[in-house]
DNA sequence: TCGATATACTTAACGATGTTAAGTTAAAAT
DNA sequence: ATTTTAACTTAACATCGTTAAGTATATCGA
């Protein structure tokens, strides 16, 4: 009697083909030069099957990018089993995330500035997987406070202070990439190394 | 015979309210949402009129952004004009810059995230005024440096840092408005803070 | 002052967009 | 065997950026 196990497993197959094909299209040619004809295309439906499985193009884009925070924040957390020097997983733990971000420029951009634009309201909610990034920076950060590696600051302040940084200097690497940046390790590492001593005490 | 000389006039008056209504539109409905008919129907023209006056929307928004950059040039010099201490220059420039963004919002999106993309190849060339802003901060820099107020640091890798950080912070607050961030002002002062503290002796 | 030329602008059209409503086909349930 | 349900498609709507062709008006040379 596993038909209708075998139906949902179907659908579940076509959802997942319709959300890579958006993905791989929003990537390489930019969210608004997608359109659902040509993810129709190439998953060999007609346009108007993707609205069966997703509410509109909005949402794809919203699909995509929570997979991107989950791959993100499987990247990272890959860094926090060595609990030796917090202060040394913050940087690693940058380092990374401005990586993760070079590494799928695209990705990062779609999630980090255009989808905000397209889901208003997107405030990080409780439980939802933006939040257990971000969530993740506050433990390392609060437990270089709590070692005395860094002066007292307010623990929810320097994570954002931290974030802005790493966010910023990924995104001008990604939105300009002729300008005469000086080597982009040496600029990440020290954008991440001026943090760092700029919050020890 | 200022026949010439007034037609000329006329035509730039008209450039430039194509402009002003492009600005209008971009800032409060985005760029995408933004029709060359929308502008068309504000300045009571027909919509290929447009075209006789910039290439395509590309260009017109590109106007629109040197203008901002303009804009956003005279807004940092006017802070240059007290010499005495740099790093306090450097702090209210810093503030001034994500002031700016925050208070033109979209102009800032538009400036440095959206037009990137569509002018591939946009590398702050040799005296554009985007290039003008990044000297403007430059000149600090090296004044921090040659005072000794800061260590002995590259300084065009610190001035990319410093506008990492700048930039990260405006950017975050701009797209997600309903994240708990701490106090606005606390937090702009405290990446501004943390970055100088990151780069003094 | 008359006819030619150039300037400024418009109308009409093309192919493509996101999305909805209505229709079709085939499998499952009764 | 007939009805119901599920999965998918066709056709259409209003709108998009942009181009080509057309029109009207003002300027210029005679």
């Amino acid at each position: 009697m596993g038909v209708k196990e075998r139906r949902a497993r179907e659908k579940e197959q076509l959802r997942r083909r319709i959300l890579s094909a958006a993905r791989e299209l929003f990537v390489t040619e930019g969210y608004e030069s997608v359109s659902m004809r040509k993810i129709a295309d190439m998953i060999e439906y007609s346009p108007t099957t993707i609205y069966l499985y997703y509410k509109d193009k909005a949402d794809l884009l919203d699909s995509v990018c929570k997979e991107t925070l989950l791959h993100l924040l499987n990247t990272l957390d890959l860094l926090r089993k060595d609990k030796s020097d917090p202060v040394e997983t913050l940087r690693k733990s940058g380092k990374a995330y401005v990586e993760f971000g070079l590494k799928y420029p695209q990705d990062y951009k779609l999630t980090f500035v255009v989808r905000p634009q397209f889901q208003k309201g997107l405030g990080l909610q409780e439980g939802s997987v933006g939040e257990r990034v971000f969530s993740y920076l506050r433990t390392i950060v609060s437990e270089c406070i709590r070692q005395k590696k860094f002066r007292q600051v307010d623990v929810e302040t320097t994570g954002q202070v931290l974030w802005s940084a790493v966010h910023g200097v990924t995104l001008l690497l990604i939105d300009f990439p002729d300008f005469p940046w000086t080597e982009k390790e040496k600029l990440i590492d020290m954008v991440i190394h001026t943090m760092i001593e700029g919050l020890k005490p």
